[in-house]
DNA sequence: ATATTGAATGCAAACGTTTGAAAAAATTTA
DNA sequence: TAAATTTTTTCAAACGTTTGCATTCAATAT
């Protein structure tokens, strides 16, 4: 019976001999339209589940009302925190958010950044993914820059990029947590690494560089090993570690994740966290406040990135023409808990 | 200079003096179309960077190309894993996800919804959040069927809609934790329950209850405490059953995360695991694998559950007219660990 | 009775693209 | 060279909505 054809203006005119014009008006409550007209109107428009076309107005307004997110992931506490952010400012002020996860690949987000342009989307918040870094191509980018759309990095940046970015400052945040372990006494301290050539991974590294040399440490090579941020993939490199001849005393891992597995291999191998062996995480996720002993790590502020970053699109938003880059970079906190307060 | 417009096919079509037929003939490999044209036209547009307007597509054809995620959070391992799911089967097919997170609001899944019909969405996945639950009120959806728009329920689903759903069988798994660990000679075993109302928790209190009936067991109201699925949240409850005066010698968490709450109180109050106490979380997360003890869980295949959903959304797309509603649902499988394996 | 006002409604264009049918241009055939 | 054929291009309508301007119609003022 009921055509599933959505009801449009055109039928509710045809239904009350009028004009489309008067329809639409009625249903916006323009004054210029008779009381009489207008109740019907908006009564029968309810009764029959009118709904307006945003499509069409999108056309004809040239706004879509849509933002595109650009992650590599959403499996992880972080990203979902960003998204969280970005979603408590927007989503009040009538923006969509288009979520793309882009798997770390980069023909996916080329895929998805000329699919979000084509339909027209406001605005772009993008973490490059780890292949694009590799790679080095950022023809992709180039695009949203000649179209204009107003494009904001996050974490993960492009520093050739004329545009707008909000990180979290990693490096000081790397060099805290390696410092608190030095005060705790701890002389070995190994670093399990996230994947090369992404910022996070690299300025975490490097955090943990500066600080054993400040402190006149060595940097010793087979004390760092990658890993690929996972739980999973630390659980291999913390066995190589704690079965060296001479192990390290300590642990920095770049993430909650991957300090939790090296937990977990230390357990196993009988040694007692902090005394034994120290450990320090990266992202401070609810579980690390619950683990046993809980773990220490740095803060990373994600909701609060999120909604910097909302800020930074809305100001490029209103200072049409004229450039407004800013880069924002938040404080991360250390978050000093059992696993590495040796008394 | 290069003003922000984008370019249109009518721009195209003025700057070769030819009308905007052959424009869009031409850069849609027309047959009927000059070849020296054709490759004119093409190069043109590739060097002004030409993208089509795919919303005044989406007006023409009536059809978008995107299908709404509606879920109450992405915030825990098991929803982006549906995600995830979703993702992999329909990407391909040229659908955009929208992912709206209703943060277990009534009043945002309803806007989410009419925004998505609004925005002719071509079919829907919904988790219904908590207040929808509490409320009772469905009219939101009826929009939804009212417009024929497929409509999948994931896990959270209300009985009385006729579409399809595809979910876990938390029942069974339930149960299975608990025969386990009855099995494992527990005899006094508590509950730490998700909110009340959601399907997810009460289909998993069902397990807990029918399987403590089945062998004997008393249901003891002081046993069962409420959570919020959070790690914190299981802190003072499992606090408050560790404390009575004949505590539990066993716990079956909601999920994951409440079961390693209580693992942490339990440790902090010296008790070991198993031998004190056992415990058994729901989800499989990665993390649950890593803690110390490992924790026994229940395997939810968010994965699948998503794939799943994608087949029947497809399914009830080509049998267009005759309903064609099924209900899916995906058995869990009890994962046995060192939480609860007491030899 | 006519001009003047005011309220209510309709017309037509616009947004960017596609597409069947018609028209125009180029080519071949008789 | 005209007719027939083929190739190439244009026209116009459509998708659903909004909006400035024109129009209609009734009521009031002169």
């Amino acid at each position: 019976m009921n055509s599933s054809r959505p009801v449009t203006i055109k039928d509710i005119a045809k239904r009350f001999r009028c004009s489309p014009s008067t329809v639409s008006r009625a249903l916006n409550d323009h004054p210029a339209i008779n009381e009489d007209t207008r109740k019907n109107i908006q009564e029968y428009a309810r009764e029959v589940g009118y709904q307006r076309n945003e499509v069409s107005l999108s056309l004809l307004n040239k706004k879509t009302a849509t933002l595109g997110v650009v992650v590599p992931t959403i499996s992880n506490y972080y990203e979902t925190a960003v998204i969280e952010g970005l979603h408590n400012v927007l989503q009040p002020m009538g923006y969509t958010l288009n979520i793309c996860v882009t798997n770390e690949s980069y023909l996916l987000e080329k895929e998805y950044l000329s699919k979000l342009l084509s339909n027209r989307t406001e605005g772009i918040f993008l973490s490059v993914s780890q292949e694009t870094y590799d790679s080095g191509y950022y023809e992709h980018l180039e695009q949203v820059i000649q179209r204009k759309t107003p494009l904001i990095f996050i974490d993960r940046e492009y520093e050739d990029f004329e545009t707008s970015r909000a990180t979290v400052d990693d490096y000081h945040g790397a060099f805290a947590a390696v410092e608190h372990l030095i005060n705790m006494g701890y002389k070995q301290i190994a670093h399990l690494k996230g994947p090369n050539g992404l910022t996070v991974s690299e300025q975490r590294f490097k955090g943990y560089k500066d600080c054993l040399t400040k402190y006149g440490f060595p940097v010793r090579e087979e004390l760092i090993i990658n890993t690929n941020f996972r739980v999973e993939s630390a659980i291999l490199p913390a066995r190589r570690l704690l079965e060296m001849d001479s192990p390290p005393d300590a642990i920095f891992g770049v993430n909650d994740q991957v300090a939790i597995g090296a937990m977990r291999v230390a357990k196993d191998k009988g040694l007692r966290i902090p005394q034994d062996i120290g450990l320090v995480g990266f992202d401070n996720s609810p579980i690390s406040a619950y683990t046993f002993p809980s773990l220490t790590t740095v803060n990373r502020p994600g909701r609060k990135i999120g909604m910097e970053a909302s800020r930074l699109f809305l100001s490029q938003l209103n200072a049409s023409g004229d450039f407004s880059h800013e880069s924002i970079v938040l404080p991360s906190e250390l978050i000093i808990r059992e696993s590495s307060l040796r008394v």
